[in-house]
DNA sequence: TTCATAAAAAGACGACTGGTCTAATTTTTA
DNA sequence: TAAAAATTAGACCAGTCGTCTTTTTATGAA
């Protein structure tokens, strides 16, 4: 590389970083309300306030953009969780039931672009992308380390009675919820989240 | 209209019949595994052997033709069902279990185009049409009323423990193996099915 | 400050696919 | 054989992603 003087560049690269910011925000509730496929570029991109025909100085291509969707989301969306489970007051029943109900309220009926975006598109993207479908791999796997540790720290503190092994009882955990969530949203209606948490309560046994 | 004869009509009536139902069988695989947007008629068409221009013969629209598909989906997974959970030779719990393994083999690896259309396309859908959602809603809600009545009748048998209500307990289970089977989409691993068997057991206390 | 150069944005464009509909063809009935 | 119905081919236009050239903007040196 050729030897070059500092010229400051922040102001392009930062300006750079801020369109694909708006991008991805701008995506983020059109997708997670109409899937990946169903929404095209030109929309995501009117919205943003980004012309057409400067995509692909952001992204490589439409694939590359969900993984790009998808990581931020995931990333957002630990950050909101460290926030709600690293609350040191609490003993560890009381933050996951303070996770549980951080859910529901993400998907509460009115919220349109909030909502879960692994929920909406764990089942189409992961037969359509392995790169995608990686990104929601590693992602689910990190929620749910999370959440076994606050189990295993209940376990210790005994506001957790059940002696099961920590990391199962997360999975569990997580797959009832996700669960709970496709059925609040085929019937409109809240009795799934009740019934995900009374079956939480028993699992834990808390 | 003019008034006419009745001139048997069956004939014709059953080749309309048959064609509507290869479309519907040539769809299912397609749209298991890609989604329901993600696939276009000229290719279901395609593959089952109808012209293109025919397809409104047959359906009124491509979400009525959606409404038929799941419709025709969840009438034949009531008929498994009920071939699985109506063995009398056997007490509740022992019939769950098989329901239960009867979820894992639908969800094999290398299985494509049978699996489970209500995990594929309900986040899709639900947020799409709202007829294809209403009848995802009976159709899980169905199911459900059937796995809750196999759970009573085990809690009078005595193979089922939890004195919890069924109805709940079946809504309990049904959200925990979509969801599962959610994880196994993404996870392309069956620890996830281990693990709804597992919390199966527990909240079932079988 | 001015200018040459390099980076980025703009938006038209291409090739294609989407669902839908009309006009023509084929089949069936009288 | 003539009338009617059922079926099909193909056009249609809006939309898709991705590319390409032109225009604009930003930059560093003179």
């Amino acid at each position: 590389m050729p030897v070059r003087h500092i010229y400051t560049p922040m102001k392009i690269a930062e300006k750079h970083r801020a369109a694909r910011q708006y991008i991805l925000e701008a995506a983020r509730p059109l997708i997670g309300q109409r899937g990946f496929s169903a929404v095209g570029l030109a929309q995501i991109l009117d919205v943003a306030g980004i012309p057409k025909g400067s995509f692909y100085h952001y992204f490589e291509s439409k694939e590359a953009f969900g993984e790009a969707l998808l990581q931020t989301y995931i990333d957002d969306y630990l950050i909101k969780m460290d926030d709600i489970l690293g609350n040191d007051d609490e003993n560890a029943a009381q933050r996951i039931t303070r996770y549980c109900q951080f859910w529901r309220d993400t998907h509460i009926e009115g919220q349109i672009g909030n909502k879960c975006l692994i929920v909406k598109l764990a089942a189409e993207v992961s037969d359509l992308s392995e790169r995608m479908r990686a990104i929601l791999d590693v992602g689910t796997r990190t929620v749910i380390d999370r959440i076994s540790a606050v189990i295993a720290s209940g376990q210790e503190d005994g506001s957790i009675g059940s002696t099961q092994p920590a990391p199962m009882l997360a999975a569990s955990l997580y797959q009832l919820w996700l669960g709970s969530t496709l059925m609040v949203k085929i019937t409109h209606s809240s009795p799934p989240f009740d019934h995900a948490w009374e079956a939480s309560r028993r699992l834990l046994e808390i």
